[in-house]
DNA sequence: GACAATCAGATTGTCGACAATCTAACAAGA
DNA sequence: TCTTGTTAGATTGTCGACAATCTGATTGTC
């Protein structure tokens, strides 16, 4: 019998370059809300056929980060400040199941995986890489949704995350500068190797209301100077 | 100012259609959990070339019901105890928030229009309409989502709604009978008009694992008998 | 000048054909 | 007998061209 175990290997499709491509110009903002995607110009760009590449708008649309209006065209979101309570409040609960379903199955190999996500936010940090910064945080974040050993609340979770990144990346760069402090997430790792889980769920909920209330804040602002994509 | 609403008109995109025909088949149960979906066959017997066919598909992918593997091809999803184990628990904390955030929204409008899918659920039951019993009575039950006044949420939860339906489907098929007697949700109805709460949201909660019991029954039935079909 | 009809340009939706890849059957050799 | 190499057929992935639809500018009329 053999050892070694294969990950699978990468799909070598254009359909799905094209998809990690978008999908990431739009979650770094380098596609702004609003926008229209033309496919002609897109697909002379990206040097494929127009088939695949609107194969992958399908995709995204339904990844619910871009939006389609036949024989209009296919939009990249805009975001709202009710869109940003809307999904932050859901993750709220989100998180709360996570925790409660991940708890008992904490092992050696979780808790080194959190030390290592927690390690990669900070070093972000301190490389002033904003868009990694917003990244590594999530990923960190998600750490409980991977380990709540359920399928469908981790895809629902991986949902939520797109849009929430897309937020954050609009915030940052709106204020064009790297923000939070390095020691933000201590407290929260601290708890998720300790052994209340209420309070762990407690402060999950309490320390997103804080980055909350900032990209709440944010987002009124746009509010009154609504982008003219669409 | 004109006071007559108009809704959207139909979406006339060949896409869209195949999209609703293909959605329908496979939550009814007419594709089988596993059944490999051949884009040359079904593209000729709806008369439409593989382009739309094959963007409608990558729609369903991503809304969870198909899976897709390049080179090889699109299969329904397959069905396992712990999916519908997993969907019913976040399905559980779907409800309890959506109770909560839609509680003092109700107003007569909502009370009509939850009589009126009550009663949608006790014509089909009456007509022995299996596969109308269960869009009904998933449309009752998102009614508490639709009025939560939140739109990732609503998104979430419809996301939800499929799997559940088709998971529903072939629980019914495979019984080949009618089910549920005509006053199983008269309870929760009834909680829903009231004063508590708590109350109801105890019962949406206890109410689903009547069902959920039975389904997962039938699934672990699945188990040992798996599909041939990937 | 205001308004409706028309038209050209651009863009999306759809089609049919070709290229790339997979599967399964068969043959050859250890 | 088991493994490996080959090949034919079927199926998916991609392409370039055409059809349907939208937008806005222009023209003509009152």
């Amino acid at each position: 019998m053999v050892k070694t175990e294969f990950s699978p290997i990468a799909d070598t499709t254009r359909r799905a370059e094209i998809v990690a491509l978008l999908r990431r110009a739009i979650l770094t903002g380098q596609l702004e809300p609003g926008q229209k995607l033309n496919e002609l110009r897109i697909s002379e760009q990206m040097r494929v056929s127009r088939a695949p590449l609107r194969e992958a708008m399908r995709e995204l649309v339904q990844e619910g980060i871009l939006t389609s209006i036949p024989y209009a065209g296919t939009f990249v979101i805009n975001v709202t400040a009710k869109d940003i309570d809307d999904a932050y409040s859901l993750n709220k609960v989100l998180d709360e199941f996570a925790i409660e379903r991940m708890w008992k199955q904490r092992d050696q190999r979780f808790l080194d995986e959190l030390d290592r996500r927690h390690e990669a936010v900070k070093q972000a940090t301190r490389d002033r890489d904003t868009t990694r910064q917003i990244e590594t945080a999530l990923q960190l974040h998600g750490l409980i949704h991977e380990w709540a050993d359920n399928s469908v609340l981790l895809e629902t979770w991986q949902r939520l995350t797109s849009r929430l990144q897309m937020y954050f990346a609009l915030h940052q760069q709106a204020r064009k500068e790297a923000v939070p402090a390095e020691n933000v997430h201590e407290t929260y790792v601290a708890l998720l190797k300790g052994d209340d889980m209420r309070a762990a769920q407690r402060h999950a909920r309490e320390h997103i209301d804080l980055d909350f209330e900032e990209l709440l804040a944010y987002a009124r602002g746009l509010e009154r100077r609504p982008s003219k994509g669409a």
